[in-house]
DNA sequence: CTGAAAGCGCTAACAA
DNA sequence: TTGTTAGCGCTTTCAG
């Protein structure tokens, strides 16, 4: 077969088209638009910027450039097309745009659970964030399972989104990386180096912030802490350095955690309230629980409650993430401050930098914070059987 | 200018690109592809199934069927297009496949503000319940905005998602009538009809959630009752439903609700409080409050507290959703519940129903129910200046 | 069972 | 200033 027989095979479709229709060859393009279309269960009539430009009288580029506002056109076309479009109903498919633009603008956004409002938080302040600067964001919960987090990674780099931002718990290292491999960035937040190499993100110093709570407490006079902390096998690491930086410091004042007083949870708000009371309905109970997240805290003092205790008074409960509930509480939690909006903004500076290609550093973890508010007291005086 | 020259013109180029490259005419399409592509600043090299057609000696047709599984593919070349697929790291692009099939497979999901328990708790139940039945869900916060929100009703039509789930709070009538117009289903949740034209959805009985709340506290022996709700413009009326059930049964009852007992708040939590805390700093305390919504409830909650008020002691709190948290708070709040599980079925039964051209009848109201917990009880005796 | 080709709606380089 | 054309990646007839 000749180069020319080709040329010849191409064009025949186009001729027959040209000759059936009866028309000039100009609006080829055109008349074999929107034909054949196969009969959608719905009948969507969208309109196209061919049909805004048949209505208008120009070419489907001259609509393109009208609504882009770039290249040059005639105020007088412009606005003809702009009445058109209008008057049609006419919008954009971003799909089209995307694909030829070969960017979406669109950012994804992966957490565990948009039910635990610290991650409602951090999804608000993205979107927002986002938005400002042109991002449309995609929310995409894993509900903490790996196989599920998996298939929502693919599933956003099938959608060709620009960037994820990537939070832990139910997202493996390996299916990140596989993302990073094929070009798409993923910034890390709140991911937790154990010795592993996390992909670029930014950071928080959450055993500082098990410090700060142990510190906190101590200084209060406690002596019998208790902890509830979240360590399922999906879930994020960080969760264990909170741990390890609580019970370091106690163990470095000469107090330590006590394995009786070691409880666990899943982060939520049940977990909390049940394991809160079992450390509670002990023989000896503990005058201090610090929880590893506010939900689970919020369970807590739930469990306390129930239990007919008083917090602080009976018990002083301690959190980790000041989420926007925790002034609310009754009592008003005591807790660990996460700088949600430098967080996110870091972040975001860190992807939009990387989708325009630049590298940038990662920059240094973030330092949490201690929020005291009305959940934490001096434990009561000892009145124990011992005592007079 | 005539047929024929037109059917050179179109030629042409593709004749140019064959002699450039030097090929057999066949791959025309193939050569072309892929080049000339605008250097992006991010350099994402995704693979196309042509790459993988490529790899494994066939077509891209039949690398789509392999993929789609559709038609009949001799199980050799089905392996040997699986193996390219993967090792060159292929992801389908679904910006394309989308644009060719006409449908996304995704529906939008509208809400206020996620940081709200009650919409999260909708959120994950659509986006769980559409995933089982193959649909992606992509959640847009309008954050009671209606600038915004028909924004992103605009931005969701554009993405050319199939259907979409509104609920009521920064979305206009008008703008959810335009995307009807255009043949694009939307189903309205929870909105409220006030003698206007609501498009097909569904509802939910407010006024009589209203109503369940004034009798509980009526029957509990309660009479200096008060309210917070929530009335601002660009919100959802149904706040209007609750609290006038909630007078009107009280009027009935020939109690009626006082002004000086009326406070208003945004459903937040913050405002909850503040309005609680200006109703309960009256010289005449009321006995029972009720907000409007679980967070206003759980921020009058902590008003009471920080007042050294008991609840339900010295005062009696109802809120309404039954929101994730509710039985947690301390105490447990006694609120109204609304079937998140039954309302997101229909309303998917609904949309689905749409998508696939059935038009379905809109179903009836959904009740709301009463669920007592702990933060209300019989009002503490009076002994007030008057009494002994 | 597989290939060729058209088309989805839009953009952009180039030509006129 | 506007039009022509190719191409983005994929699906789907229609031929063979």
């Amino acid at each position: 077969m000749s180069i020319l027989s080709a040329a010849l095979f191409f064009t025949r479709a186009h001729l027959v088209a040209a000759l059936l229709t009866g028309c000039t060859p100009l609006p080829i393009l055109e008349v074999s638009l929107n034909r054949l279309r196969t009969v959608l269960p719905q009948e969507t009539n969208l309109t196209t910027i061919y049909d805004v430009a048949k209505a208008a009288g120009v070419t489907a580029a001259t609509v393109s450039y009208v609504l882009s506002g770039r290249g040059s056109i005639s105020q007088a076309t412009r606005e003809k097309v702009l009445k058109c479009a209008h008057e049609l109903g006419y919008r954009p498919n971003l799909l089209a745009r995307s694909l030829t633009k070969q960017q979406t603008r669109t950012i994804g956004l992966v957490i565990p659970h948009i039910i635990n409002p610290f991650y409602a938080g951090i999804a608000e302040t993205v979107e927002r964030n986002a938005y400002t600067r042109g991002f449309r964001t995609v929310i995409t919960n894993t509900y903490e399972d790996e196989r599920l987090g998996q298939e929502l990674l693919e599933d956003l780099a099938a959608r060709r989104v620009d960037g994820i931002i990537a939070l832990p718990g139910g997202l493996s290292l390996a299916a990140i990386q596989s993302m990073l491999k094929s070009g798409l960035p993923v910034i890390c937040c709140l991911w937790e180096e154990e010795g592993q190499n996390i992909p670029s993100g930014v950071g928080l110093d959450f055993k500082r912030g098990g410090q700060l709570v142990a510190r906190h407490l101590l200084e209060l006079g406690h002596r019998r802490l208790s902890i509830i902390v979240d360590t399922r096998p999906d879930g994020s690491l960080d969760h264990h350095l909170r741990f390890s930086g609580f019970t370091e410091t106690l163990q470095d004042a000469g107090c330590p955690l006590e394995p009786q007083f070691i409880a666990h949870g899943d982060s939520s708000l049940e977990s909390g309230e049940a394991a809160a009371h079992q450390l509670l309905t002990q023989p000896e109970r503990p005058t201090a629980l610090f929880a590893t997240n506010d939900l689970m805290a919020m369970g807590a003092i739930s469990a306390a409650w129930k239990l007919g205790l008083h917090v602080p008074h009976d018990l002083s409960v301690v959190g980790f993430d000041n989420i926007a509930l925790s002034p609310f509480m009754a009592p008003p939690l005591t807790t660990v401050n996460v700088d949600r909006d430098r967080l996110v903004t870091l972040a975001l500076n860190l992807l939009l930098g990387r989708i325009e290609g630049k590298q940038l550093e990662t920059p240094p973890l973030l330092l949490p914070e201690m929020v005291i508010r009305s959940s934490t007291a001096a434990p009561a005086p000892e009145r124990g059987p011992a005592s007079p």
